[in-house]
DNA sequence: GAAACTCGGGTAATCGATTTCCCGATCCTC
DNA sequence: GAGGATCGGGAAATCGATTACCCGAGTTTC
């Protein structure tokens, strides 16, 4: 059995109430009963059973987060830098992968919420069929979205500003001499595939390129290198291809080189993110950076505001990407590299 | 405030006694009454609190895991498939990282230990650093080390044959004509570093063949081109490199190859894990597997039967590797690739 | 010098779910 | 038909930490 605070009041000679105060110092008690208490907990080797802190206090000191899978480096860079930002609070982080199921997702915000997590960040799988989960958890305790939402209003949001960072990709490469520009991405499933594609194309539209029809499949590095192969096989090649994430553009990479092709002098590739191996890979990748440390710290500022079911309004809150220009691109003749700026767009929704 | 069973049963009209057993079903209740539980349970959307009842069954349906980084594509398929494995016997797994800090380490496991896991699952990040907070930890709660363990005995370990993964990996080079062969791998300060080491020494002075002094780092990308380009400026490269995991390879690989080398006709390279991204990388990597699911599922199967400071005699499991043959290496005269063996070793320590 | 106040210790309630114990009612069994 | 067994419901204890409340002793104040 392990030892409790009545072990170590009963050793110290004390009460219970004595040996919580003592060892808490949330009131007052005599030098010479803390010096018993404490030495009695040194002794027995006391430590506090959270679970029944919790029962009492009604609050765990933990936050839950869902995200689709830790096998991408983008969402564990995100993870980590949400734990680095709870650490700061003294909250401990409970992480459950979704494996990019609706169901398990559903499942995992369930046992988050019997165990009672103080909150929940979520980066939610699907765009549509997440809704009924995700808007229910917030009703019952504050939760963030990140990066990924849901179509619903309802829940606040923290995540990049797709349209903007479409933007800059494709008039870096529209810049850098292309006329035809292709989007390869993700299947529509989710809130980045949606608007990160919808961004491409109103940029697009609004540069007057060419572009043809997307490849959309997924954002791993197989489907880069499968949508490689696709664009070598099927005619013409664009000058450019702007990727919806950094995964999807080293594959197309590889595959492209495996082809013969030369970068960037034959085709510009752009990818989005800027996590893991972007600067490792073969060249360097050119890509939409996404701020990552900040957007885990306004998760978790805003998370430290909302109140389950708060009539006040959602939160969007879209932080600005910036380019970051590597050696996949043909930059801009006589233009100098550009460097990350920072701003921050903000609106309620 | 949320809905708890005192509220059920005084919906359903019946005591709390009632409501509880009508609802876990665990002692009969007449059909009119679970009728009534029921409807209401669904009324007032009542879900259990499962800190109340971890503190009253003394257990949290819980298992503990830390990893040093979940950076490392390893640690991250690992982690999955013991989540995996663990959903099969319905308990959560509450995830932490070291971030490779042996003080962090020991404060995770404080905090785990606090919120009273039923046992712990632990790859420690430092073979000498990481021994007390782990023995102190194991004489609390059922933990078994997976892949990295400490220097002393006390507490089970699942791992890989290092040992016999290096001796498939030298024997493999030096039958596709190595003369020479160098290892480059990580610092000592863990188990897979030292016993990979080890094993690769042994092999190549059994096997007679040539090396240069190991060219030691860390387990990263960064590491792998590092000492890629260490390679290319020292002196005559060797005849194949042997490495101490999967990340520093393609690093290797991406460094030899921008100084103009081919593979394998050049030089061979051979990796350790096969996961990530071993297949993916231009040449796919010859590399020795490990059996990920296999070592998830033994270690929960071990961590099922361990007791806290259990007096039975520590347990070490070495399930043995398998190598897999693509082309970044040169295969024997006339051998046919090698096809994924396993075998299961098991000894007592 | 007495009333008021402060200080600090102990008792017991509290958080929510489960389960032991008890008790009345019904059902067998001989 | 009486005694025992079975069934199922309710009251209350339990898990462990915290804290509201009470109370006695010592201190202050007019």
């Amino acid at each position: 059995m392990r030892v409790t605070i009545h072990d170590v009041a009963r050793v110290a000679g004390v009460s219970v109430a004595s040996a919580s105060r003592a060892l808490s110092g949330r009131r007052k008690v005599t030098p010479e009963i803390a010096e018993r208490v404490a030495r009695a907990a040194a002794e027995l080797g006391y430590q506090p059973n959270a679970v029944a802190k919790a029962l009492r206090d009604q609050t765990t000191g933990t936050i839950g987060m869902i995200v689709p899978g830790i096998g991408n480096p983008f969402f564990t860079t995100i993870v980590e830098a949400v734990e680095r930002e709870l650490q700061k609070t003294g909250t401990d982080l409970v992480l459950c992968a979704s494996q990019y199921s609706p169901e398990v997702e559903a499942r995992r915000l369930e046992t988050l919420l019997a165990r009672r997590v103080d909150g929940l960040i979520i980066s939610p799988c699907d765009i549509e069929a997440s809704v009924p989960a995700v808007l229910d958890a917030a009703r019952r305790v504050p939760l963030v979205q990140l990066d990924r939402h849901i179509a619903s209003a309802g829940a606040d949001w923290v995540g990049v500003d797709d349209e903007a960072g479409m933007s800059q990709a494709v008039d870096h490469v529209v810049a850098g001499g292309a006329r035809s520009v292709v989007f390869v991405g993700s299947r529509l499933m989710n809130s980045s595939a949606r608007l990160r594609l919808g961004g491409f194309e109103r940029a697009v539209a609004r540069s007057g390129v060419q572009t043809a029809a997307p490849l959309l499949g997924e954002f791993t590095l197989e489907w880069g290198i499968e949508a490689g192969r696709r664009l070598l096989d099927g005619g013409p090649l664009p000058d450019a291809v702007v990727c919806g994430n950094d995964e999807i553009a080293v594959g197309l990479l590889r595959s492209l080189r495996t082809g013969g092709l030369r970068f960037p002098a034959d085709v510009s590739v752009v990818g989005f993110d800027d996590v893991g191996h972007a600067t490792m890979c073969d060249p360097p990748l050119t890509t939409v950076r996404q701020p990552v440390e900040e957007m885990a710290a306004e998760a978790v500022r805003l998370l430290g505001q909302v109140k389950a079911d708060d009539p006040r309004p959602a939160q969007r809150v879209a932080i600005a990407p910036s380019l970051v220009v590597r050696q996949s691109s043909r930059p801009a003749a006589g233009a100098t590299p550009e460097r990350p700026g920072r701003s921050t767009g903000r609106e309620t929704a």
